[in-house]
DNA sequence: GTCGGTGACCGACCGTCGGTCGGTGAAGGA
DNA sequence: TCCTTCACCGACCGACGGTCGGTCACCGAC
């Protein structure tokens, strides 16, 4: 499995050189702005070559989007399961979320147009992405600790989701994105705070 | 003003015809699914009169936009103001807002399709919804009475915008809409209570 | 070595769809 | 009555996502 055929490197590699394009492309223009032509050309490919990678345009946007994406799962994951006290790594995995929502990449991609092009997958099919069950593993152990009570964990993690993306939008539309990143981080840690306080 | 020429009154016919016709297909297919030459057709219309109109098809899912949320926001500002309680009032105005997550209409032209549109121009110009300034609405009362130390009423109410549209996802995502609603429910009140509790 | 199969890649072509533009006929003021 | 205005027409355009038959280097089999 180590050693590969010649065929098989030269494919993988063809792979990665269009994600890597797309991906510089879906972060400056936008997944709508960025059409495939110009991916194909400035990789000094053609068409066909695309396709037989990528089954359409969508998919060539998962796959940057599980890139971005993994890059940032695994500090946020690692943050959280470094703490005890499951408060700890909700607040902690949340503080690495607001982190990656510095990075252009993480902004644009997982923030802005993730949605836009996988809502409607998600939409229509129940796929869904990894954020959330992301968020119920750091959430589980509250929940079932007894410290929520009457509280769906579903629900929750949906509503903590939206806070998150509310949040992290507040910070990719400001103009000084570390001072707006400070006041997300006190708003968060009101609410945190405040919940925890009114039911332990 | 009263009255009308005419033809005014045939334009404004015309238009609103239009937004009828785009507002039933952008509810059942969904925007990107919705062609241009579909709502000309289905109106009796040629393409022309419907660019007359509007320019863009952008313009034209606002405008349906519009419709739906000032169908919905006059819900909420109602529910919210009716309240003499600074609480009391978020409690029912985010009630207001979970019941109109309830209706087709709403959940599929602005919590779905809304993002998928106007994201890109809010994120290039500064542009901002009518949701945002609602939530301010609310929320400023609340952030006046000091009862919230070093809170931020933007980032406030972005994490809050952010919270409820997880909540409407899920609510609207869900194969029982109404028990998803009771669900969603808890967990603001869970939410509420708790940051109420630990700033008063 | 050579030969046949495989598959990565090519690039011309297609259908769709958002958007344009010169025109037309009725409304309505002078 | 004439002339301007404008809502509306519909053929046309260009961009873009996606397709498909073809090509040729690679690789295993004999």
């Amino acid at each position: 499995m180590t050693v590969k055929r010649l065929r098989e490197r030269q494919a993988e590699a063809t792979r990665e050189l269009l994600v890597g394009i797309a991906r510089e492309r879906f972060v400056e223009q936008g997944y709508k702005a960025t059409a495939m032509d110009d991916i194909v050309q400035r990789a000094g490919l053609a068409k066909g070559a695309l396709y037989h990678h990528f089954s359409n345009k969508d998919a060539l946007f998962k796959a940057v989007y599980d890139v971005v994406l993994d890059e940032t799962a695994d500090a946020v994951m690692a943050a959280a399961l470094a703490e005890e006290d499951p408060w700890a790594a909700v607040r902690a995995g949340l503080s690495a979320f607001l982190d990656a929502c510095l990075r252009p990449a993480f902004r644009r991609v997982v923030i802005i147009d993730s949605v836009t092009v996988m809502a409607a997958r998600a939409w229509d099919s129940g796929t869904e992405g990894v954020e959330l069950p992301m968020l119920r593993t750091v959430l589980t152990p509250l929940v079932a600790s007894g410290a929520l009570p009457g509280v769906a964990l579903d629900a929750l993690a949906h509503l903590a989701l939206g806070g998150l993306y509310g949040s992290a939008l507040y910070i990719a539309r400001a103009d000084d994105p570390q001072a707006a990143r400070a006041e997300a981080d006190a708003v968060l840690d009101v609410v945190l705070r405040g919940v925890r306080a009114a039911t332990t």
